[in-house]
DNA sequence: CTCCTGAATTAGTTGACACTAATTTAGAGA
DNA sequence: TCTCTAAATTAGTGTCAACTAATTCAGGAG
């Protein structure tokens, strides 16, 4: 169904890394966050409503891309300003969205 | 760190779908089925040894990867030949090659 | 038929994930 | 100071992921 891509090999030793870094972008509650983030920083109340998750859920999916360097709070005040912190997650939603967002589904209310 | 991108608002509508399909991919030993299936079918054993996995821990990633319909097998006697199905894999398999198998990494060996 | 081999399935275990609820920390204001 | 608010942290819980070991299934060879 594919033809065969030798040039893949290369990603065979990158594999775990690789995999790590798909961990952290393979839950809908995160994938919205960074999607949120992808359009300029927010804050952890922001994004909570966006998710809809509770502070607390939200602190810990952020705790966990924030210890894989993947997005960066700025402190400000009594809040705390996120922002995306790795190209590499850009990389991916952009590549996502043309997966996922294709013309058939921007059109999915059609006649 | 990032510049903003309203372009992006239309993944959110599809996290849900997108995080399921990166689900699949988020784990060590399917990436490298997968790569190595981006090079051309293979069978069962030759996966196993690939990945490093049992038998039985490999039957049970390629179950779940038949039933989101993103590998195919093609039975050959005692034998079963797997291949993608979806395009999409190949299509990520490539943006994450571009992404953690750069040029850098390919010097890593360097004086 | 029996036996063997490659693959799939099932049961059971272990650890990681994702939440809630409660607590703590830190900054702003009266 | 006391208090309020935004966010982080901790403890505890239920669910799911990924394996092993054992079994079953299906096809070929004798």
């Amino acid at each position: 169904m594919t033809s065969p891509d030798p040039q893949i090999q290369d990603l065979q030793s990158q594999a775990g890394e690789a995999a790590g870094f798909l961990k952290q972008l393979a839950n809908e509650k995160r994938l919205l966050i960074l999607c949120r983030l992808a359009m300029g920083e927010a804050t952890v109340g922001e994004l909570c409503e966006v998710a809809d998750l509770s502070q607390s859920a939200m602190s810990q999916h952020l705790a966990k891309m924030r210890s894989e360097k993947l997005v960066t709070g700025r402190k400000d005040g009594l809040q705390v300003h996120y922002s995306i912190a790795d190209p590499r997650c850009v990389g991916i939603l952009h590549h996502l969205k043309s997966q996922f967002c294709t013309a058939a589904d921007a059109l999915e209310g059609k006649a």
